[in-house]
DNA sequence: GTCTTTTTGTACTAATTGGTACAGAATATA
DNA sequence: TATATTCTGTACCAATTAGTACAAAAAGAC
């Protein structure tokens, strides 16, 4: 065999991933990719065959990377604190910079609905993914007694999915910490999942 | 003077602007825009100047009437009925084509918001106008005792305009007219403004 | 050190991008 | 009917798009 380790895939993907996020699947170009992949083009397509592939790739990385962090919150905070967890820490404890990226499922299904079926079908996957989280947990406070079963867990999880794409867009608008921050405590206690 | 009439500039800036509105700045080419528009190269120019300057005109045209529309409703419903109203007839009372279109301003700030500064800070500053019409609803209402204060005009807009941001983004993502439905009415019994 | 394999950089390609130039057709005014 | 003006269609432009070809360089295996 000759010459294994060629450059890092992960932190080129890694790379790839930030940049299709604050840019979009169209306006982001194969030259700005190599640029910040540090890569040249054929070990590009030697890696990742097509810009299509890659962003597949990229949106699962992000995907996967969101279940995991709402599915680690899942297990240390009570249900009903969820929403206020996964909010807070995809929204607050980043940088700004990084929430006015807003999400990258989000920004795909609006960019891509009329444009490629394929890559907004899969975004609404990932988004539906997220919404299950909520959904079981819920469930699972109801049977437990340790939430109220006026609404649905089901009926919840969706409600709590609409604010929490309506805060995605907010935070795509230039906003500061601070106002989403009020933001979301409003959210939260108009859905009586404030404390 | 000579050949006056041209084409139909109206209809030609509609047909650009449902085009705009479905597929975004980006991925919307020239060429399909005088497909749509029914008109030739030169004339686009001579009249239209820049896919860009078009763009600006179709987002002004898309923000009009949906300010029109919500202003009609406003004179019409009392404040609290104000988010139902407008909702309603921006989701429901369109065909379920129009309502997958989601909300131009809404597209535009996820599409341009790293891409293009400028045409991003326009699509932000028309959804502020529609959070003001909100607010001075809201306030009027609650001067004259119609509305209670436990939250302010300007807080209650927001979250009006959150819940209507998820909402945009929900109708993009191939709902149906049931489940928006149910959407609403869950969203706005959340806020205190289901009745 | 030689061989084999996989990297990399550069030079392409064909198609598409937004935009321009310009000749010729069409029509209102005179 | 003649003139002036503005339209339209076509041919072009330079730049950029994603993707390919290929020679040369690099590095482990033997």
């Amino acid at each position: 065999m000759a010459r294994p380790t060629e450059f890092d895939r992960t932190k080129a993907l890694e790379s790839a991933m930030k940049l299709f996020w604050a840019r979009g699947y169209t306006a982001t170009s194969l030259p700005e990719l190599l640029t910040v992949m540090g890569i040249a083009r054929s070990s590009f397509y030697a890696s990742f065959n097509t810009k299509r592939a890659l962003f597949i790739e990229c949106l699962e990385l992000f995907a996967d990377r969101t279940l995991a962090i709402l599915n680690k919150k899942a297990v240390k905070v009570p249900a009903r604190a969820l929403p206020r967890a996964f909010l807070e820490a995809t929204l607050l404890e980043v940088s700004q910079r990084t929430a006015n990226h807003g999400c990258m499922m989000v920004n795909t299904v609006l960019e891509l609905a009329d444009v490629d079926r394929e890559l907004n079908q899969l975004a609404i996957k990932k988004l539906g993914m997220i919404e299950s989280v909520f959904q079981q947990a819920f469930e699972l406070a109801q049977k437990e007694g340790q939430l109220d079963t006026l609404r649905s867990a089901q009926e919840l999880a969706n409600m709590v999915m609409t604010i929490n794409l309506g805060l995605r867009v907010q935070s795509r608008k230039t906003q500061s910490p601070q106002q989403l921050k009020v933001m979301i405590n409003n959210s939260l206690s108009a859905l009586g999942l404030a404390a």
